[in-house]
DNA sequence: TGCAAAATGTTGCAATTGCAACAATGAAGT
DNA sequence: ACTTCATTGTTGCAATTGCAACATTTTGCA
C-alpha cells in the first residue's frame, strides 16, 4: 500500500494536515466508528490499525465491502458511507479525518507538496480500483468452488506464493465473498478431500498447478 | 461524468496532450480495440462514442466489467487490461491514449493546468469507485430477483425517476449482473406478473414504492 | 482457570439457478 | 422486401446453494 504522504517531508506533512484542518482520532478495538466521524464528505487516512467497511442489508445479510489497513484511505465518496454502512475497528486504530472540500480548495499552485499529496491520492485510488475489479472477477464466477479458486489465485498472485495467509476468519471470508458460510465450509471440505488445498489454522496452501 | 479537461483552456489542453505524447485514435463500431493500444501502462480517455470492457473466462462466461461513455477514462491500471480483457466499441469511438508514465513524470510545479488535470483524474476515479461499490452491492444479493431490484434502485436513484432506460440490451444486462440470461428472463417475467415492474422496449418502470 | 460467546464443522432439504434446447421476434444490411 | 443473424422468450431438469438446526472447538476475558 502506498503511503499517502510519500515524498512529502514530515514538516510539510504537518503543514498540510494543518491547512486541511484534519483531526486525528484513535478508536479502541471492535468499535463501530462511523457515527463519530460521519459529517459530510470526508476522506479518512488510516495511520495505524485495521478496520472493515461492512454493510448489513434489510435481510440481515452482512457483507464486508473492504478491509482497511495502514495507509489506506476511505471516505464518504470513496466508499458510500451512507447510514447503511459501518466501519468496524478490528484492532485499535488511528485515523486522520479530512474534509474533502478542503482538499478541493487547496491552491495547487502555491505549494508543491499539495500537488504531491493529490498525486499520491490518485495512485492509491487507482490501486483501490484494481481491488474492486478483482472483487468483481470473483463475483462473476458462478459456483462457490470457482469463487474460492479465483480468490485463492488473486491472493496467491499478490505475493507470488502458493500459501495464502487469510486476512479474515472464515466467517468474514464468506461475508467478503458474499456466499453462505456453511456452504463455503462444505466446499472447502470437498477441496481438501480432492487434494486441491490444505488448510492449517488460517493458512491455505494451494496444491494444484497455476493456471 | 466529469470532463477530464474541465477548467483547462482548449489551448492548454492541446499543450498538455502534446506534452503527454498522447495519440488520438478512432475506431469503427463493433471492434475489439485492445490489440491496437495495449502497450504498457496507458490511460485512455473516451472523446466520443461508447465502449464496453468485457471479459471472457475459461468457461466461456462473458462479463461486462464496465461500460465506457464520453469523458470516461480507462487503462491498464484502472481496469486490468491483461490479455483476458477486451474493449469492444458499441459505436464508432474516438479515444486519446496516454502513457501513464508520462503523467507521472509531469512536473507539477511547472504548469498549473498539469495540476488541474491530475485533480480531474482524481475526481473521475473517485466516481469510478462509487460505480464499483454499487456493483458490489448488487453481487452481494443472493437471488436474481434481489439483484435485479438492487440494480433498479441504483439506476433509479441516479436520475431520481422511477423509469429506467436500460443502457444495455437484456443479454448484456445479464452479463453485467453476472447471472444467466434465461434465468433473468424468467425472473423478469415473474416481476411483471406480480406487478412490480413494467417493461416497454428497453424502458423499465418501477411500480413498487421506494424502500 | 473457568465460563460465556464466537467461530467452525456438519447435514438434510427446499428453493433457486444454470444449462441446454428450441421457438419466436426483431434488427441490420443488401 | 428479403434474408440472415442477433436478441428475446420459454421450459424441463439436474446441479448448486441458502437456510436452519445443531454439535464441536476455539477464543476472549473476568
Amino acid at each position: 500500500m502506498i503511503n499517502p504522504f510519500q515524498n512529502i517531508s514530515p514538516k510539510n506533512r504537518e503543514k498540510l494536515l494543518y491547512t486541511l484542518e484534519s483531526s486525528r482520532l484513535t478508536f479502541p478495538k471492535n468499535e463501530l466508528i462511523l457515527s463519530n466521524i460521519n459529517q459530510g464528505n470526508i476522506i479518512g487516512i488510516v495511520i495505524k490499525g485495521m478496520m472493515q467497511i461492512i454493510k448489513t442489508d434489510y435481510n440481515g445479510t452482512r457483507t464486508i465491502i473492504e478491509e482497511l489497513e495502514e495507509n489506506d484511505i476511505f471516505g464518504t465518496i470513496i466508499s458510500p458511507l451512507s447510514n447503511e454502512y459501518d466501519i468496524l475497528t478490528k484492532e485499535e486504530s488511528t485515523v486522520y479525518i479530512i474534509d474533502y472540500d478542503e482538499i478541493k480548495k487547496l491552491d495547487l499552485d502555491n505549494k508543491s507538496y499539495y500537488n504531491q499529496f493529490i498525486k499520491n491520492l490518485l495512485e492509491i485510488i487507482i490501486l483501490k480500483i484494481e481491488e474492486r475489479n478483482n472483487r468483481i472477477e470473483i463475483f462473476t464466477k458462478k459456483t462457490i468452488r470457482n469463487k474460492l479458486l479465483e480468490y485463492f489465485n488473486i491472493e496467491s498472485k499478490k505475493n507470488g506464493l502458493r500459501v495464502i495467509n487469510l486476512p479474515f476468519n472464515f466467517t468474514d471470508l464468506a461475508d467478503y465473498l458474499a456466499i453462505d458460510r456453511s456452504a463455503m465450509s462444505r466446499e472447502l471440505k470437498y477441496l481438501k478431500e480432492e487434494g486441491f488445498i490444505e488448510i492449517k489454522n488460517h493458512k491455505i496452501t494451494l496444491l494444484y498447478d497455476k493456471y
